[in-house]
DNA sequence: GCCACTATTATTCAAGTGTATAATAACTTC
DNA sequence: GAAGTTATTATACACTTGAATAATAGTGGC
């Protein structure tokens, strides 16, 4: 006799936080499960809604993907780029940022490494990988300009951008050894030698 | 009539030739399509075989990758490993080497970061990266400590510990940074970039 | 040249995939 | 507080997935 069906019952999220929810459930899977682990129904599960939803609020899975990509950049450049006090601090700050949690830990690795597996499939991914890299190698190349200015030794736009793709280069590299094998380390020893690399390279002590 | 069956007609080929063109064939799939995309069917595919063939060779499709990973680390690392001459041409080579193709090409660092993505997950892929990181970094390691002590400046395991961390950080990160986006490179420019930043690292001349 | 062996194919299976659709519960407005 | 709107659920669908099985074609030993 067609008893009514049992639903359950739910809350009505407004539109941006339910958005976030599932972005912040994908990256969850990711993390945990890899790019193939993270399907539909288990993101759902993750975000805590039925796995229909998924389609009220992106056009594709595919596209919630390339969106939850962009958070990750974000939020990997959003707190190196806003360095603040005079430009030694700010330097060191940077420095130091890229190589501390919570931009430094597994998961922030493992999500870069997933997504940087698709650049070569999925040209919407490359275009965001590139924006990104570029916007933090071009803060980067902006604040080694003002640091040696300040320390009375001007660079030319040429010199700085040599630098930037070099420092780029070791924090990069230091950040995912550090993070896929941090036990491998002494606290606070990346960040060490990532300081004193730069002042060799450089040329400069960085210590006011 | 049960009309028979009309077969493809095959090769059969010895066993160790087969299971690395699997390997081969699953490492093109995973570098064309991403992790996701390398199916067993399409593997087969590939590798001009069908798909039940896997399992008559690997245990799982997950065997089949981890061997697969194994085979990219080794690549990675056997070039760079068996540098040769004096300390100063074999350090140099193993800068350039690892900045140049083919080594330093879009399809190895693809690779490299799918496999990296799952490190997480998978305690196997875990234990694989390890063993290749630390052989990678000991050989440079060992590489210094020759350099150095050519040129007059011999320094302790703790120095060139130090030194190797730092300049691996270096390498690793301007070799992923070419292989995704080379084409915000000039030719060379980042072997260039590479050496005078050992240069100053190290606080040495390379040429000789 | 036949026979035993096994590498390989063809087929099947159950589980899981992204997506589409319709019913409904929660909220808004008046 | 009733009506309208829509975010959310439930269900179904067509397809793909890794794996298991049985039949068969290639190969080496005698």
């Amino acid at each position: 006799m067609g008893a009514a069906v049992n639903r359950r019952s739910f809350h009505r999220a407004p539109e941006g936080e339910r958005r976030q929810e599932l972005i912040e459930a994908t990256l969850d899977c990711i993390a945990e499960f890899g790019l193939k682990g993270a399907t539909v129904r288990q993101i759902a599960v993750r975000a805590g809604v039925t796995a229909g939803l998924v389609r009220h609020y992106f056009d594709s899975k595919d596209q919630m993907v390339a969106e939850a990509y962009r958070a990750v950049i974000a939020s990997l450049t959003e707190k190196a780029k806003n360095v603040e006090g005079d430009p030694t601090t700010r330097l060191k700050d940077f420095i130091a940022i890229n190589l501390t949690e919570p931009v430094a830990d597994s998961r922030s690795v493992s999500l870069w490494a997933a997504f940087i597996s698709q650049v070569r499939v999925d040209p919407v991914l490359a275009e965001i990988h590139r924006e990104g890299y570029l916007a933090f190698r071009n803060a980067l190349q902006d604040l080694l300009s003002v640091f040696l200015a300040a320390k009375g030794r001007p660079a030319g736009p040429e010199e700085c951008r040599r630098y930037a793709i070099a420092i780029n280069g070791l924090v990069d590299g230091l950040w995912v050894e550090g993070c896929l094998a941090g036990d491998l380390f002494r606290d606070g020893e990346l960040v060490g030698i990532a300081m004193a690399s730069v002042e060799a390279l450089l040329g400069l002590p960085i210590e006011q």
